[in-house]
RNA sequence: GCGCCUGUAGCUCAGUCGGUAGAGCAGCGGCCUUUUAAGCCGUUGGUCGUGGGUUCGAGUCCCACCGGGCGCACCA
């Protein structure tokens, strides 16, 4: 059967309904509670009881379900987020009503009358005593056991997910929880929302390839923002000591389900504390984010059991890269080797690690800090002291100028959070941008540019701030 | 970008060694006044992703292209 006659026989459903007198689409229906509320209020109340209270309700959703014994006969109502089962008898409900079920077809949308009651089987029912059409549905729906599988179809047509996937629900309900969460702790430290520019003229504050568009009144062209970073600085210089935002940013890179090229991330600063003070607020905000939207910090994150209960673990980037090249190669590898760009090179070789001519050795730690380390990160651990090689915006360490006061969260093999004392000097930055170009002269397309007007607002006196970023993914709450 | 897998009814999937297209659900017509993936009887529905090739004969084998998934690379 072709899916214009599956429609075509709904359609014709709908022309006997408007044969009846049915008005097919009304403007409002004047409900008294939503599904949701339905189950919430009176899932536990028994059957006894709500026959002595009588309960009568008014509520709309979409048919989910038909089950159909002549003159007795069932249907699952949906909100999107509940679903509360409706009986329909012939003898309770009007004529016009039970010749008007009788066009239903799954996936259309009513509002139901009636009294609450539970079955024999003890399910909370509405016992309909009427029943009003809102809305056809000319769509021929995926089945109800099998549901929709296609990932593509999901994606592509998520109002067909949202309908049948509950679960597809419950990651915008997650996500606007955890987005909630965080809102409404950082407004409660003082914290001020900001949006910066989207669109800039140089991408900087990551390390990543950007959009590039054009401004036709200016004639100009700009790039998709990497990230708020620069802006957001800007604020801190102005006098703003703790601002945060949470917006999109776009990256010009692979795309999978854990790369999306435009993807919302948090970032936020703070004046006059380090990054120390920021690995005890990042965790105390993960902790709460899970209590929040999950009701624990203890969850199930594909096989795995994470613990987000504060303090997390911590771990040096060198430490935790030569301690993994130790057991991997099976001889003794200290942080001291990491820090020589030769020895550090020929770690790497014997690792079966490619690095490019002309890297240092920081970067070479770095790249085997990621190759070793990274996926093994499951439960939530704060890589702290990165190479300032790799961290151009970063502060060095007062006793160590090759390392910077910089962190990254990871938890369940994913990095989750990075974050740094911000460099506030701007003759190093300038020395530091100028290192990157000498980068991105030798190929590297995600070094940094230069930003003159970003060591101009520094010259104004930037506090001593630090920053963390992280994108908002609900993989750390679900 | 590379590798592996995949595309058959509205949905979920079978289809053996190459022999002329199948099931369940959904739909349609019946029966049934507390069902739970309701059940029972009957029944409709297909350009087998597209194009070429091999063959007497292709859903099946070969080639190309298109779409999708996973892994790698890149990255958050």
């Amino acid at each position: 059967m072709s899916d214009s006659e599956l429609v075509s026989q709904r359609r014709a459903n709908f022309e006997e309904l408007l044969a009846l007198g049915i008005r097919p689409y009304p403007n409002a229906y004047d409900a008294t509670h939503r599904v949701a509320d339905i189950v919430a209020t009176y899932g536990e109340h028994a059957g006894e009881a709500l026959e002595a209270e009588h309960v009568p309700v008014r509520a709309a959703g979409r048919i989910l379900g038909l089950r159909t014994f002549g003159k007795a006969n069932f249907l699952v109502l949906s909100d999107g987020v509940a679903t509360l089962q409706v009986y329909i008898r012939q003898d309770s409900v009007p004529a016009e009503a039970f010749a008007m079920f009788k066009l239903l077809d799954f996936g259309d949308q009513v509002g139901v009358e009636g009294r609450l009651f539970r079955t024999r089987t003890n399910e909370l029912t509405i016992w309909a005593s009427g029943l009003t059409f809102l809305a056809k549905s000319f769509l021929p729906l995926p089945e109800k056991w099998h549901g929709l599988q296609d990932i593509e179809t999901r994606y592509r047509q998520r109002y067909l997910d949202l309908i049948v996937n509950p679960d597809a629900r419950r990651v915008f309900d997650v996500r606007a929880r955890t987005l909630k969460t965080i809102r409404g702790f950082l407004d409660a430290r003082g914290y001020l929302e900001v949006e910066t520019p989207m669109m800039q003229s140089i991408a900087g504050g990551a390390l990543a390839r950007p959009f590039v568009t054009h401004h036709n009144a200016l004639d100009m062209k700009l790039y998709m923002r990497i990230a708020p970073e620069l802006y957001l600085k800007r604020l801190v210089v102005g006098g703003m000591d703790r601002v945060y935002e949470i917006n999109r940013n776009f990256r010009n890179e692979g795309i999978s389900t854990q790369h999306n090229p435009e993807f919302t991330m948090l970032e936020f600063y703070q004046a006059y504390v380090d990054y120390e003070h920021l690995m005890r607020l990042t965790e105390e905000m993960f902790a709460e984010v899970a209590l929040q939207t999950i009701g624990t910090t203890d969850l199930t994150f594909g096989e795995h059991a994470i613990s987000f209960a504060a303090p997390f673990r911590r771990l040096s980037l060198r430490h935790a890269a030569a301690e993994r090249a130790s057991e991997r190669l099976q001889r003794s590898v200290d942080v001291d080797m990491l820090r020589d760009e030769a020895t550090a090179r020929s770690i790497a070789t014997a690792l079966g690690l490619a690095v490019p001519e002309g890297v240092g050795a920081g970067k070479i730690a770095t790249e085997i800090f990621e190759a070793l380390c990274e996926d093994d990160l499951i439960q939530p651990t704060f890589i702290y002291d990165f190479p300032t090689e790799v961290s151009p915006l970063s502060k060095q360490k007062p006793d160590d100028p090759d390392t910077v006061e910089r962190f990254e969260l990871y938890a369940g093999g994913f990095e989750v959070a990075n974050a740094f004392s911000e460099l506030n000097d701007p003759s190093a930055q300038r020395r530091r941008f100028e290192g990157q170009l000498a980068d991105r002269a030798r190929g590297d397309a995600e070094a940094h540019q230069m930003d003159e007007d970003y060591i101009r607002a520094g010259k104004g006196s930037a506090s001593t701030a630090s920053s963390c970023c992280s994108p908002t993914a609900p993989a750390s709450a679900t």
